[in-house]
DNA sequence: CAGTGAGCGAGCTTCCGCTTGACTT
């Protein structure tokens, strides 16, 4: 045993540091959060000052005790968990959980894992800030307050399935979805006209080259397109005016965690959660630095690291030594930006990480390197009928700098003209004559916001200052799990739009097609969602605010800084909250989500859209009238919001009868798990291709014909009696009894179909015996 | 696996932020 102990949270840096501190320092993970508030009543004593009642959950029982025993034995511990709150809170439950003295124990901290910081850190140990711990149990208790008062408000006041959530992260990241979402609905796309005129000029070497000038302004209506087309017939046109200005362009800061998720996204279609698997593959196989920061920050060592690599690369030209400051300012800052840990390694071995990893040495090298030098030419070109101009411009680039390496990518799709490359111009001369090609007015339409990605919803979180580093892709993930939110793609619509062309002094008009509002990998509200934020919104105003986490992020700092007591500040906030709560409770409808759509042509019952235990759906007729009313279910894509009438009778068609294949009747639906075709008395699921309103026969019947054959396929053996399956799954041949599954034993593997009833329930009886152990997430009985 | 949709009441769910594995049909 060690003189010393030295406690920090990721295993991963455990290792490295224990290099670098040598045989005198045993360094060991806590892995995270050691205590946790108790669930049973919030885990909060709201009467006697919010005093909070933690325990070790039953994950963290083992790291704990390990971590006991080695304190015990050891002359000193060193707390060196992370440098923001919620590193201090876990040092704190350490001193607690651990039997040390918070006023005496060292506690230590560094934002890098390089010798000199850490050595630096050794000699400057200072002790546990309790201002900064009370801010984080401020932080935690007021989580527990808004998601354990909230949800249950939910339960008892939505008409719908039961876990529903709410919590001052996720519902607000919801909000954001479904504001994009209705201002989408509400979007009234207008049209203007563009003009773009094509002209040819020599270039230096006496070729003939084409390029492109801008027209005036965009123009309201095809008429006033025409008119000024029409003023432009037999004009000629002269260069009045050429303009030539250097213009740079700057790298982007090294990674963040929400960066990196952002570019991960645009660049290679990673969702947040598989850019983090991955990054936490790099950062654990010690080729990057940890993931999960909000810094923009490079480490000295880092800087020299890269300036070399950089210089021995590109050469000396290319370096330039930059330092980024954080724009965002609940940035906490506890490590480094996202950076390979070795400048030298431009890639990694590993197939799954490659991309990843090169992305994240190219933006790094780049954000080290010089600018971009351009040379940005804007020609005026007179016409002779006209007082207007057109106007041309080029860009030529004279230093690639950077650009060698990396380009920031952005958000806005590249569907219309705005984002083309300027291209470069030929060389032209005042007073030059231009012969012109053609001159086109193109019809436009204005777009609405695009729908959020998963990365650029954690771009607006953060930008808000919701969520952490760490919890970016949980959050995602929680209010898909949760229902509220769905990623999906979006097919186009065609939309014809009208050109007028001048050519010869002839003008023509004609019409062309476009696709618009094609969508991938986006987030779109349910309606489960809208409701949900409606209700929330409408009794819960203060927490649902953007700026609400802004605002007590404000008043931990004030804990933080001594300024403000936590105690107070949780009562300031409770009091008017647990109000809301308990009006709501007494006073708030059950929410059924109704939406008229009109009334029923062949029996003049009135049809409606809403919430039911099930999903969103259409009701044709009243619970209490003397026919039982009709229901539908709506489509996945189908919202309550926006579907029509028409749409909603649609609904009714199901289940079709399409015929018979094999002297038996095929029939459609959608059942609990979507759409279905049944034939002799067995279920197919259909492709996903296949609309249930629209396929016909000779589409289902090879599908039932093909999932027939690879059901045989899968099969190994049937003991029909004891209902005992010997399958071929993805991991390998398993046994199969009802629902239930078991392992085959390694030496069973090679033969599967060898195996005996004996056998078989020999292992069945086993596995019963021995359950596997479920330890982090209990099974949920029932689905949904 | 694939019929539902009312209302009652039992017993359940739920938050955010720090960290990794265990597990999968």
């Amino acid at each position: 045993m060690a003189k010393n102990l030295v406690i920090v949270e990721s295993p991963a840096k455990a290792k490295t540091i224990e290099k670098i501190l040598g045989n005198d320092y045993d360094v060991r993970s806590c892995f995270g959060h050691i205590r946790d508030l108790e669930k049973d009543a919030m885990g909060i004593d709201i009467n006697n000052n919010f005093k909070p009642k933690y325990i070790i959950p039953d994950d963290k029982e083992k790291v704990v005790k390990e971590l006991r025993k080695m304190a015990k034995d050891t002359d000193e511990v060193w707390l060196a968990t992370d440098e923001d709150r919620e590193g201090e809170a876990i040092s704190w439950h350490l001193c607690e959980v651990l039997g040390l003295d918070p006023y005496s124990t060292k506690r230590i901290v560094f934002h890098e894992i390089t010798k000199p910081a850490i050595e630096r850190a050794v000699q400057q140990p200072r002790l546990v800030n309790m201002d900064l711990v009370n801010a984080q149990q401020a932080r935690r208790i007021l989580d527990r307050i808004v998601g354990f008062e909230l949800s249950p408000v939910l339960w008892r006041k939505m008409s719908m399935r039961n876990s529903l959530s709410a919590g001052r992260v996720q519902s607000v990241a919801v909000r954001l979805i479904v504001e994009r979402e209705r201002e989408i609905n509400a979007f009234k796309s207008v049209s203007t006209f563009k003009v773009e005129a094509y002209f040819t000029a020599k270039d230096i070497n006496g070729k003939s080259v084409t390029f492109k000038a801008e027209g005036p302004s965009r123009f309201k209506s095809a008429e006033d397109a025409e008119k000024f087309l029409q003023q432009c017939v037999g004009a000629a046109y002269s260069v009045r005016d050429i303009q030539v200005k250097p213009s740079r362009k700057t790298p982007a800061a090294p990674f963040t965690t929400s960066t990196l998720q952002q570019e991960a996204s645009r660049k290679l279609g990673y969702s947040v959660s598989k850019t983090m698997l991955l990054a936490q593959k790099l950062y654990e196989s010690g080729q990057i630095t940890y993931m999960r920061t909000d810094s923009v920050n490079l480490s000295e060592t880092a800087m020299t690291d890269l300036k070399a690599a950089i210089i021995k690369n590109y050469g000396e030209k290319y370096h330039q030594e930059r330092k980024f400051k954080n724009k965002n300012e609940s940035a906490q800052e506890a490590h480094e930006a996202i950076r390979p840990t070795y400048a030298a390694n431009q890639t990694v071995e590993d197939s799954d990480t490659k991309k990843l990893y090169e992305l994240i040495w190219k933006r790094t090298l780049a954000s080290q390197m010089a600018d971009a030098e351009l040379e940005k030419t804007t020609a005026k070109i007179a016409i002779s009928t006209n007082p207007e101009e057109l106007t041309a411009s080029g860009e030529v680039l004279k230093f690639d700098g950077f650009l060698k390496l990396y380009l920031e990518g952005r958000d806005d799709e590249d569907e219309t003209d705005e984002e083309e490359q300027e291209g470069s111009l030929p060389l032209l001369a005042v007073k030059q004559q231009l012969d012109l090609r053609e001159m086109r007015a193109t019809e436009r339409f204005s777009r609405p916001a695009p729908r959020y990605t998963e990365a650029s919803l954690v771009k607006k979180l953060e930008e808000l200052g919701i969520g952490r580093p760490s919890t970016y892709a949980p959050t995602i993930t929680t209010v898909q799990k949760r229902g509220y939110v769905e990623k999906r793609d979006k097919e186009g619509v065609k939309r014809t739009f009208r050109i007028l062309t001048l050519k010869k002094d002839k003008i023509t008009q004609a019409e062309d097609q476009e696709n618009t509002g094609a969508e991938k990998a986006k987030l779109f509200p349910t309606d489960l969602g809208m409701i949900v934020t409606d209700f929330l919104n409408q009794y819960f105003n203060s927490v649902m605010d953007y700026n609400f986490t802004a605002r007590i992020e404000g008043e931990f700092d004030e804990i933080a800084s001594g300024k403000k007591v936590w105690n107070n500040m949780l009562k300031d906030f409770y009091n008017p909250f647990h109000k809301d709560v308990e009006n709501t409770l007494e006073n708030a409808e059950r929410v059924k989500g109704e939406r008229q759509l009109g009334v029923d042509e062949a029996t003049g019952k009135p049809i409606v859209a809403r919430m039911g235990r099930y999903g969103p759906m259409i009701q044709i007729g009243k619970v209490e009238d003397e026919e039982k009313p009709r229901f539908a279910k709506l489509k996945p894509t189908q919202s309550i919001e926006t579907i029509t009438l028409d749409e909603a009778m649609e609904l009714f068609r199901l289940p079709r009868n399409l015929g018979q294949f094999e002297d038996q009747d095929v029939t459609v639906n959608i059942g609990r798990f979507g759409p279905y075709a049944q034939h002799d008395k067995k279920f197919y699921s259909l492709k996903k291709e296949m609309d249930p309103y629209t396929v016909e026969l000779d589409e289902v019947a090879p599908l039932i014909a093909e999932k027939r054959a690879a059901k045989d396929e899968r099969t190994i053996k049937i003991f029909e009696k004891e209902k005992i399956q010997v399958l071929r799954g993805p991991y390998g041949p398993y046994l199969k009894v009802g629902l239930k599954n078991y392992k085959l034993p390694k030496e069973k593997l090679e033969h599967p179909e060898q195996l005996t009833v004996e056998e078989c329930k020999a292992i069945i009886e086993e596995a019963k015996a021995n359950p596997p152990k479920k330890k982090a997430p209990p099974r949920k009985k029932k689905a949904e």
